[in-house]
RNA sequence: GCGCUCGUAGCUCAGCUGGAUAGAGUGUUUGGCUACGAACCAAAAGGUCAGGGGUUCGAAUCCCUUCGAGCGCACCA
């Protein structure tokens, strides 16, 4: 990394004066140098001189150095470094021939189980699924490029009381696990979800059959089968379109012969006791500033919450996987039960992972409030697809004649990279023109980049060969400055765990490659070297591209 | 009531473990295709970073406070 390589050199040109952090920047005035140090700033605390002293004192020691074409000290105590163009060469050269451009290696590899919040059976997915979907799938891919083992986990919700509705709907209606379809779960599901929350004793039945499935009930497992196998097609062939995969299907369910083993942990040590009539955790702290809640690990009914099977999961991943750290992609607004699960977790020793809520806020409308269609519905993601390909398609003549597969590629980067840019915990304004845009910082401009560089790297063949030490004007040099920070945007992106840090730096890359693109012509170039230098940036560039492209989770259309 | 997240250009958003002149896209105004792909490029205009106070050589970023928004506070997930 070329911050890293730069604080080597600074460290040195430190000479008497100690520090902890001297981290070198990109800078923010291009204008006035590429990289930049402000170290002198603390130091001058320590060591009683005006910062611009020290400043200078560096910016002198560090003259020396090859990396550099340019140092200076500037009022009131930047260190502003402009590197020489030998130095640029040399790093893109270590990037060129080092696999994964040269990415440092960990020392030691760590196993991640990452959760993507996963869906509800029974319920067909739509646009807020889409979040947790794109994000963990990304930050998945992150976790395995940078070198630690990964393991995703759907973790479907079919353990609670959305099944017992569906079961309770099913029976009322006389429909047979035989002859029920995918059409029937979607209609009962919302349709008994009302009728609960509008009548108490509908309710308690269906609190009942949910208790009995999970007891083992040999007649509603039966029909917890079937329900689970329907939604699981329907579920599994919108995440393929997604390109969104899993290691492990499990779901709740799947955690179920592990509740009483966490329950006797929690009775060994004693952490398990009585109130109003249900078992509970206690899990608040002295330092709380108010009052947690205590997890409710059985109900007074008998049955079981969702908090109860996190735990058994978590000690289900324990046993298999051993894992240093496991990660939660779900909806902000369940960081309080996550503080719960998590909380009660630790102080009942079932792990020694670390344990991590990477929330992310709602979809809302123009409005500001939750996403709907006209007719008051969530929007089914296979209906936003279709709504996002027609626009495409609409937009340029050719575009209909796109294969299927094609359309459906750039759909998939339209939809991720406007998701991706912003990452926040915040709620986000869902807007379809915005979704489909195919001008500006958008999926087809990072797409459009690649294909026309790429058609230029296959119409000038020639033979990968060492950089020389030229960088030959302005939009080469900000193009070459643009790859050194590969390394930075990969891995803050890993350890943040925000995919935006990596889509965000594709875009600054694919601008840097537009803007060479159209003021430098290749084709017809006379000077030989220039020519072989410019080609292998650009191939550079594309394959660097290309990777993390991967890590969006976005795949590359044969022609746009 | 208490807590969490937040308030940045007309709109949608980056930037937040403190650094120099706060950045994109879009929209508005203007210029560039007999050209390796114009889904592009070049340029202009647009801001008291919600208001106030504090810490600091330096604050959109940290602390306090006021106003405003969204969400959450035990047997749903």
């Amino acid at each position: 990394m070329v911050s890293e390589l730069l604080e080597i050199e600074v460290r040195k040109a430190l000479g008497d004066y100690k520090m902890e952090n001297c981290n070198v920047v990109v800078s923010n005035r291009p204008d006035l140098c590429d990289y930049q140090f402000d170290g002198a700033f603390r130091l001058s605390k320590t060591y009683k001189k005006p910062p611009i002293e020290i400043a200078q004192e560096i910016a002198t020691s560090l003259q020396s150095s090859s990396c550099f074409e340019k140092v200076e000290a500037v009022h009131p105590g930047f260190v502003n470094m402009t590197l020489s163009s030998a130095f640029i060469n040399q790093v893109l050269e270590k990037m060129r021939k080092n696999e994964k451009f040269n990415l440092p290696k960990w020392e030691q590899m760590e196993t991640y189980v990452i959760d993507y919040g996963g869906p509800n059976i029974a319920k067909p997915l739509h646009v807020g699924h889409m979040r947790p979907a794109i994000v963990g799938e990304a930050i998945k891919r992150i976790i395995a490029y940078v070198g630690h083992k990964v393991i995703a986990d759907v973790h479907f919700g079919d353990f609670g009381l959305q099944i017992g509705q569906v079961i309770y709907g099913m029976k009322s209606e006389g429909i047979s696990i035989e002859e029920v379809t995918l059409d029937d779960l979607n209609r009962i599901y919302p349709q008994m979800s009302k009728r609960c929350k509008e009548e108490a004793q509908i309710k308690e039945i269906c609190e009942n059959i949910t208790k009995e499935l999970q007891d083992g009930s040999q007649e509603y497992e039966a029909y917890y089968q079937k329900i689970f196998a329907l939604s699981k097609k329907d579920i599994k062939r919108i995440y393929q379109y997604l390109d969104v995969d899993f290691d492990l299907w499990y779901g709740e369910m799947d955690s179920r012969a592990f509740i009483p083993l966490v329950e006797s942990v929690l009775i060994e040590s004693s952490l398990l006791h009585e109130s109003e009539g249900a078992l509970v955790v206690d899990v608040e702290k002295k330092e709380d500033t108010k009052e947690i809640p205590p997890l409710i690990f059985k109900k007074s009914n008998g049955g079981y919450l969702y908090g109860s099977t996190d735990m058994a999961t978590i000690y289900q991943r324990e046993k298999d996987f051993h894992p240093n750290y496991i990660l939660y992609v779900a909806d902000a607004r369940q960081s309080l039960h996550f503080k719960q699960v998590f909380r009660a977790s630790l102080k009942s020793k079932i792990t020694d992972a670390k344990l991590e809520h990477l929330g992310f806020g709602t979809i809302n409308g123009m409005d500001g409030k939750p996403y709907k269609t006209r007719s008051g519905e969530t929007p089914k993601l296979d209906d936003l697809f279709k709504e996002v390909e027609e626009i495409f398609v609409a937009s340029k003549e050719t575009n209909a004649s796109m294969t299927e597969e094609d359309k459906k590629k750039i759909v998939n980067a339209i939809l991720k990279f406007a998701d991706l840019q912003n990452n926040r915990e915040k709620d986000y304004i869902f807007d379809i023109k915005k979704f489909a845009d195919v001008v500006g910082k958008t999926g087809p401009y990072i797409l459009y980049t690649y294909l026309r560089i790429n058609k230029l790297l296959k119409a000038e063949p020639f033979i990968e060969e060492e950089l020389s030490n030229k960088i030959y004007n302005e939009q080469d040099r900000y193009l070459r400055l643009q790859l050194l920070g590969f390394h930075k945007a990969v891995l803050d992106a890993f350890k943040l765990r925000l995919p935006s840090t990596i889509a965000n730096y594709v875009y600054d890359l694919c601008v840097a490659l537009n803007t060479f693109y159209q003021n430098n012509r290749i084709s017809g170039l006379e000077d030989a070297k220039k020519k072989q230098d410019w080609l292998t940036i650009l191939s550079l560039a594309n394959q660097i591209l290309k990777q993390l492209f991967y890590l969006l989770g976005i795949s590359i259309p044969s022609m746009m």
